[in-house]
DNA sequence: TTCAACCTTCGAGTGCGCTCCAAGTCAACC
DNA sequence: GGTTGACTTGGAGCGCACTCGAAGGTTGAA
């Protein structure tokens, strides 16, 4: 059984010790990780994996406050998957209508692109 | 030739009359908007055009700083094109590495909401 | 003419998500 | 024993992008 300090697990999830501990107090964690006898944390597999799915949930976009609305139905147990996956499908939906808004404005900032570059020819 | 009241053209571009007024005092528009003789803002649809140019850099997630800087080149005209095509360039780039990102934690959290519709096994 | 709804400026306030600081504890090495 | 460096806490501070408030002028319809 593998446990890391702060600054280890900073370095595996490529976020700071600061935003670990304040996730911690933030009530994004599931459990708050161990301790040494020291008081220094110890992170756990399960840990890393908990902030692996934050990473996800918070790259694409969710907010903090949702991320702890899902980690309180995770904490609370079985019972809550329909709330949960609902969450989850919510958000899903919220992603993808926003790839779609980006892909478009990406779009037409390529074409302004090729205007510069003298391959199209201006519009208005 | 139309021109277009602060709310007209609000509704128009989708921010709100706060935005614009911000946007203009923070350096991001190419010239302020003209005036009535009572000094309200008076919106042309060059204004309009080059506003949604602003909305589809900030929705692809241009800080203002950047769109500044933007519309600094262009209003200083000809000659500068190179550094314009260079902003715009890397702006691209990065939009791009960050919508590969998002689909990647897309399929991720699908994954994920595939084991809650209990269509796929859990992992880990 | 009166009234609501709009506009003006300047500056302050807000929400988010960190980010940092101070003061102290602890482990390891010289 | 002393020093270095990583860790602890609570709380303050920050950067971004708005967002709002106050106090007053303008517009247009009844």
């Amino acid at each position: 059984m593998t446990s890391l300090t702060i600054a280890e697990a900073a370095a595996q999830t490529g976020l700071t010790a600061h935003t670990l501990r304040y996730y911690e107090r933030d009530g994004l964690m599931l459990a708050a990780p161990e301790r040494a006898a020291s008081g220094h944390r110890r992170y756990s597999e399960r840990d890393l994996t908990w902030i692996e799915l934050i990473n996800r949930l918070r790259s694409t976009g969710m907010p903090i406050r949702d991320v702890r609305r899902y980690a309180g139905l995770v904490r609370d147990g079985d019972g809550n998957e329909a709330e949960r996956l609902a969450l989850l499908k919510a958000h899903r939906e919220r992603v993808e209508a926003q790839l779609a808004e980006v892909t478009g404005h990406l779009r037409a900032i390529d074409h302004k692109i090729g205007i510069y570059e003298g391959k199209v020819a201006p519009t208005g």
